[in-house]
DNA sequence: CTCAATTCCTATCGGTTTAGTTGGAATATA
DNA sequence: TATATTCCAACTAAACCGATAGGAATTGAG
């Protein structure tokens, strides 16, 4: 349960390795291969995170990704929105009509607890922590 | 992301009607009609939670189920370990040689982390709790 | 100008999971 | 015996997921 998909996974990864490359573009082959990731898979992945914010992907021959903003300043919580959409436990936390028993039954609260304990988690946490395994000193 | 599944929903639902039921035997058709829930669908989800050892089920006529504990000593986790499985955000927690990266690399300490905050959360949260709508006041 | 490297877009595919149904066996009560 | 119930197993339709395929658009190098 709350498994976290491959593709998450992946855009971590990749995250990471521009967080210790940030000196040069890197392209996404590169990126694959060093972090073992399906190459045409990871493109994909790439450009979800262009779209994110998070990284500048400059195309053409020499092109490539960049991080956009220092490690430290991106938070694990925006790359696994890039990816996945918002952290949602269950619907009605965001649309309560879509509960079957009437706006704000009573699960509703825990749920809402929930998605908080983990963004919270997932906020305080920086790309720049999780490159220096400092991941769950705060 | 980190959806729960509508079976984890229903369960809940279940498990609080039997908490707000716990003087009589209550059968899986009774909850299905006041939950709104799949008739036929509960009946599985009932037999987890007694395989789970939440609740006794009694057959035969005028038979049902019945919370084992009370509700104060039921935590949310448990509901949700007994449908579900454990909270597992990647694989490589449990098992770290499921990593392609080999053992214990970088991000494991991160989602080693976002398990233990999940679990706290869930684990702190009674179903009492839930039934009385006190679910983040710890 | 041409070629190669690259991002980016769209479609498709096989596999797995999920939500739900069907049908019925076992068990208990009256 | 009839009825209400839990319990068990197979099945289905739809959604989701990881991955692949093919190619268009863009850019730099020669
Ligand atoms: S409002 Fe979400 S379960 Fe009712
Ligand atoms: S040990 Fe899990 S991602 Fe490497």
């Amino acid at each position: 349960m709350f498994s976290v998909s491959a593709k998450t996974q992946y855009a971590i990864r990749a995250m990471s390795f521009l967080a210790r490359n940030t000196e040069r573009v890197v392209s996404s082959a590169e990126i694959a291969a060093a972090e073992q990731i399906p190459a045409k898979y990871l493109e994909g992945i790439m450009t979800s995170l262009k779209n994110g914010g998070l990284v500048s992907g400059e195309r053409g021959k020499n092109g490539g990704y960049r991080l956009l903003k220092a490690a430290s300043d991106i938070p694990m919580l925006q790359i696994v929105e890039a990816l996945d959409g918002s952290v949602m436990p269950v619907n009605c936390v965001e649309t309560p009509d879509t509960c079957s028993l009437g706006c704000s039954c009573m699960p509703r609260q825990f749920w809402i607890g929930l998605k908080s304990t983990i963004d919270d988690y997932l906020r305080d946490c920086s790309l720049q922590d999780l490159v220096e395994g400092a991941t769950h000193a705060k």
